[in-house]
Order: C-alpha cells, then sequence, then structure tokens
DNA sequence: CTCAAAATAGAACAATCGTTCAAATGAATT
DNA sequence: AATTCATTTGAACGATTGTTCTATTTTGAG
C-alpha cells in the first residue's frame, strides 16, 4: 500500500514551518491567515485543507514543535560529561533550536477570552517538555555534588524562563555576540548554584 | 488663569491604565479598541478624542509609563547602603512596578511591517530607561569592589530581559511565592558575578 | 439664564479578520 | 480514455478591526 498521492505532506510542512515562524515572531493575534498564506505561497482556503482552524493550528505547531525539541536533546544529552557542561549545551541547544518563543505566544492566547478550553489544556502542557529537561539537569548536577539547590522546582522555572527570552534575540542578534550572551548567561546562572 | 474644565484628565488617565493593562497581558494586535472602551468603560470614539490612534496611543503609554517608572525608582535609589542590596531593591520595585512587560509588546510592534518610522523610533528609545537604572548599580558595584564583572553592556542586558520575563508572573501568581521568586533571582545573579 | 466650548456617545466607514465552499486542477487506478 | 479522489484555488461570507463623523450632553464663563 503506501499510498503516497503527490507530496502534500511537503507542502503541509512548509505551512507549518512559515506558520512557526510567523507566530513567533509578530503573535498569534498578530499573524493573520493571509500573513501565513503570502509567507507559505498557498492560498488561504488551502491552509484549513490542512488544518481545522487558527486555533488548533498553533496548538498543533506547539506540541510538534516542542516534541520534536525534546527527542533532540535527548539524543545529544548523554554526551555531556558534568552537569555544568550540560547546562552550557543545553544553552547552545537552546539558541540553535529556538522554539521556545512559541511559549510566551501561548501564554498570549491563554490570556485571551474566547480560547476554548481544548486549546488552553493544550497550552497549559507547552512548557513541561523543556521544563522537565532543565529539571532534569539540576535534579542530576544536586545528585552529584555540582549544584547547591535548595528548591529545585523554583530554579528551573527561573532557568527555564531566563533561556525563554534570551531566545528572542535570535530574531536580532548572531554569531559570535549571540553566543557569548548565552554562556555569559550560564556562567553567572552556574555561579550561582554551583556548590563551594 | 489655570482653566482646569471638567476633569477629562481624570478619564484619561483611566483610559491609560486600562490599556496599559490590556496592552501588557494580550499584547498589541490582541487587544482592540473596543476591548479599551469596554474596560475603560468609555466610548470608542472618545478614545480618539484623547489618542491620535491606536500606535500612538501605545507609543505614548510606554513613554509615559517608562518616565514615571524611572522618576519612581530615582526617588528609592539611593536609600541602600550596598549594590547587592540596591539589586535586590530594584527586583522588589520592578516586581511592584511591572511596566516593564510593555517592553516585549513593543517588540511585538516593531516586527510588524507596516508600523510607522516614527512608532519605530519612538520604540527603540523605550528600553533605554530601565537599563540606564539597571547599569547604573552595576557600575557602582564594580567601583565599589562588590561585583567582578568583565562586561557591564552584556551583563545590563541579561539582567534586564531576566527582570523583564518575571514580571509576567505577575499576572498569575502573588504574594510571598512571587516575592521569592523574585529573591531568588538575584540571589543566583548575584552569586554569579561577586567578586570572591 | 445664555451660550460657546469641551467632553462624550453612538452610528457608520472601509478594511481586514477567520472561515466556508464550490469549482478547478492534478495524478493515479481502472 | 475514462473515472476517481486527493489537492489547490479563489471568491465569498459575516464578524470584527481601526477610524471618522455627526449629534448630544455637560461644563464654566459672562
Amino acid at each position: 500500500m503506501n499510498k503516497r498521492h503527490y507530496n502534500s505532506e511537503e507542502t503541509r510542512q512548509v505551512i507549518a514551518e512559515k506558520a512557526t515562524q510567523l507566530f513567533a515572531q509578530k503573535g498569534f493575534a498578530g499573524t493573520s491567515i493571509a500573513d501565513i498564506s503570502r509567507e507559505s505561497g498557498f492560498s488561504k482556503g488551502h491552509i484549513y485543507y490542512h488544518f481545522e482552524n487558527k486555533e488548533k493550528l498553533f496548538v498543533h505547531l506547539s506540541l510538534e514543535t516542542m516534541r520534536h525539541w525534546g527527542e533532540k536533546w535527548q539524543a545529544i544529552a548523554g554526551s555531556y560529561n558534568t552537569s555544568v557542561e550540560k547546562l552550557y549545551g543545553m544553552a547552545h541547544f537552546v539558541m540553535n533550536n529556538y522554539k521556545t518563543p512559541l511559549l510566551p505566544v501561548g501564554q498570549e492566547l491563554a490570556m485571551n477570552p474566547g480560547t476554548s478550553p481544548d486549546t488552553l489544556q493544550a497550552l497549559q502542557g507547552l512548557a513541561v517538555t523543556p521544563m522537565a529537561a532543565y529539571a532534569a539537569i539540576f535534579h542530576e548536577g544536586v545528585a552529584r555534588g555540582e549544584f547547591d539547590i535548595d528548591n529545585v522546582e523554583e530554579t528551573t522555572l527561573l532557568f527555564g524562563t531566563w533561556m525563554g527570552t534570551l531566545c528572542q534575540f535570535t530574531l536580532t542578534m548572531e554569531g559570535e555576540p549571540l553566543q557569548r550572551l548565552f554562556q555569559q548567561a550560564v556562567t553567572i546562572f552556574v555561579g550561582g548554584i554551583r556548590k563551594r
């Protein structure tokens, strides 16, 4: 079997990528279906062939994007020797796979009355993936005696929000300065939680 | 003289306050004039009696709000003995005078094509006020031998973005947990830049 | 009390929004 | 060659957007 008529999956991917980019840049309300249509090169109507509506499109994008993000991180998470190194590696990874900008956009959507309960519930679980990845590093670091943390949950939240906003700079900065910014953030953070 | 006809200034203030709140919560595109009208209790048309248009309204709100923020901070900035204390004080101040959420909203507006050059230029200078306040603390801390920082500008940017996002939590958290979160952030940050 | 000016409301505007739908296109199966 | 079904378009929908305009109310001065 495997009837792969056409290669519609490819166009769906194009729409998804452009939409993700636009949502991250201009927010949920600030991104129109017309924008996505123009940027992806497909008609407005066709977007509704692939996705039920704007809200579901965004939720799908977020979920899929986070799942992919988590898998990609898991693939390289084992290649670090110390927890400190792993934290630097995470910052580098976040910088190069910046999908977290969708999180604040999700918050924006969640704030708006009229957002469907299904969407709200889906949005609720969005931050779980990256937060779990962060928390794992901190727990490991404490167990290894590298970190001195009395509230891991709070520390995770702090690190997560910081990484999240730093991602905004990937839109306006690049190369070495950007990399140094992320590294410096981790250096400061590690300095604040390192055991001594 | 002093012809203070009516007290229209009061209603203008009400509109400004509600609008600020809405913009911070739902973003620029996500906030409609109808929203501001409903929330402030004044007609849609009347908003245009006080403000030229939506874009100018937002710029005015941002500038005014930042100016007020800066003045209020300057009034208490002198009451701290050490730079570390001042940094904690700043976090507490930011938490209780959270106007920085307008900064990311300004970014959202700046990203959108069609935004007028005047608005863009005004938005450019928005972050100057809080950033200058942060930078002053770090410079002072270095001079006093409290901090060990090789790039004050970068450090300021990092601290500023962190405080900025933490403000988002003022919408969902409150009281002691919120306060502990801000304090913990400063503790970590100070630990990362303290001279030893 | 009168009156002009300021303040406010509310209807109306074109433009854009998200969404729907019927029609056209294309490729694979028969 | 004919048919079928997935794909894609483009026009059209009502709702909402930012904005303008006119009319009405409220105010302070003479």
